[in-house]
RNA sequence: GCGGAUGUAGCUCAGUUGGUUAGAGCGCCGGGUUGUGGUUCCGGAGGCCGUGGGUUCAAUUCCCAUCAUUCGCCCCA
């Protein structure tokens, strides 16, 4: 029985064609995010258990993590998210740090998970936080910055759709109109959340077995309706409207439709699964294939994480975009380009040049060209089809002749257009 | 953790109502062509038909198990 060759199951092996794809997705999301003036951090793939225990969601550190104990017995896990990371970076250096503070970071994350589509074991998420500002500036700021990713990589309106809502102003109403304790709001919130997937019926069969049976079901059913299948809110007896929870919804709303985005609307349902989300959170769909039926990216605020290690609380906005759901939604949409290489030339050594081709290549590395020669002695329409295949973009033909003239013939492969030209401007042409 | 689908050449897939040597396209290697590919022609290599067991004179084909891949549920990026 021989080693498989297969990447460990929801793994994924890059190679340069797929490293290439990657590098130049993570490139676009550096552009985005440090034209708002976010400083890349980074933190180690190990962390202690307790980092998650009491704000990640229950089901990912139990069941969904990788996990082991270490040979000083403490529990270790591979990090699911970096949200808690960050924040312990933030605390640890809460004095010193000056805010408003922005920062984003690329890390991969693991979660011990059945593989589906968009679902991997192993994934990177770009993960972007703004700590330090109370108001809505920041969740402004923040969708902003998510829907400039989306424009970065073509996107257009119609592709996409950002669906905010309030988990504070859930709260209010689930505590104060319906007079929910903790434990029973939390549960109505994962019903909430997968209120788009199921029927209206079963949905308020389900925010009712949440609740509990012994309140009383007709009055629920009612609030259900006006609330989240087709909102009234003018009807309930109970001033939502006037509610600070509400008004930053719309404020949020209006300020970026000011600002030209004006694909967002306020779904109800929006509250997502971590559970230190505490007010405004946001999802973005993809609104034109139904295959990704999924949120493909989402955050919120958090205000109350900094504050879980100890120090002076720091109000934070931020949100996490996965590699594998963003890179399915550009492929559905026909955004997804092939990549070329990062080689700029690919020499084809005709004859037996290679000493004089080598030194070529040579001088053109020092203008700043990367440049590979080929050494396998074979045909040139063999060396030819090995750089196509390696999408160089660039042939440079090398043969006696040219050695002889210090004029090369250089062909760009996606054109076929050949030039005899000098070392001077073959650089000119490439760069 | 639960449910479904699929495992045949490097890739995408045919096929065998159970019967000698297992098929295609693409790709790969070599040649026609000792200086030009993506669009020519000729030739070639490459398969324990996922793995283990059962039924049978005979299994790649039928049955069971198992592993892997994949889709959905749960949860989430």
């Amino acid at each position: 029985m021989s080693l498989s060759t297969q990447p460990y199951k929801g793994t994924r092996d890059f190679y340069p064609d797929d490293m290439r794809t990657r590098k130049w997705m993570f490139a676009k999301w550096r552009k985005v995010v440090e034209s708002f003036g976010y400083e890349e951090y980074d933190g180690p793939i190990l962390e202690p258990l307790e980092l998650y225990t009491a704000k990640t969601s229950e089901e990912i550190v139990n069941d969904q993590s990788f996990n082991f104990t270490d040979r000083g017995d403490r529990r270790v896990v591979m990090r699911p998210e970096m949200t808690p990371t960050v924040s312990r970076m933030v605390a640890g250096k809460r004095q010193e740090l000056g805010y408003p503070l922005r920062l984003y970071s690329i890390p991969n994350c693991f979660r011990y998970e059945r593989q589906q589509r968009g679902r991997l074991r192993e994934f990177w998420q770009l993960n972007v936080d703004i700590f330090g500002v109370e108001g809505i500036e920041a969740d402004i700021e923040s969708i902003q910055i998510a829907d400039s990713l989306l424009k970065e990589f073509g996107a257009s309106k119609d592709m996409y759709q950002i669906r905010i809502g309030s988990r504070k102003l859930l709260h209010e109403l689930l505590h104060q109109l319906w007079g929910l304790e903790k434990g029973q709001e939390k549960a109505v919130l994962q019903v909430v959340d997968r209120m788009h997937k199921i029927s209206p019926e079963d949905f308020k069969e389900q925010i009712k077995l949440a609740i509990g049976t012994s309140n009383d079901q007709d009055n629920y059913s009612e609030l259900i309706d006006s609330f989240f299948n087709n909102p009234r809110w003018d009807d309930l007896p109970y001033d939502i409207l006037n509610l600070p929870s509400y008004k930053d919804l719309q404020s949020i709303k209006n300020k970026l439709d000011e600002i030209g985005i004006d694909n967002v609307i306020h779904d109800p349902s929006t509250v997502r699964g971590f559970e230190y989300y505490t007010d405004v959170v946001f999802e973005v769909f993809d609104i034109k294939n139904p295959e990704n039926n999924r949120s493909l990216f989402g955050g919120g605020r958090y205000d109350g994480l900094v504050g879980e290690f100890g120090v002076e609380p720091v109000p934070t906005v931020g949100f996490g975009m996965g590699d594998v759901t963003f890179q399915n939604f550009l492929e559905s949409n026909k955004l997804l380009p092939e990549q070329p290489s990062e080689t700029d030339i690919y020499v084809v050594v005709i004859g037996d040049v290679l000493t004089d081709a080598q030194k070529v290549a040579q001088d053109l590395r020092e203008k700043g060209i990367n440049v590979a020669v080929d050494l396998s002695g074979k045909k040139s329409e063999k060396q030819i089809k090995n750089a196509l295949k390696k999408n160089i973009p660039y042939l440079l033909f090398i043969g006696e002749e040219e050695i002889n003239n210090q004029v090369y013939t250089l062909k760009e492969t996606a054109t076929s257009n050949e030039q005899k030209l000098s070392l001077e401007d073959i650089s000119k042409t490439v760069a």
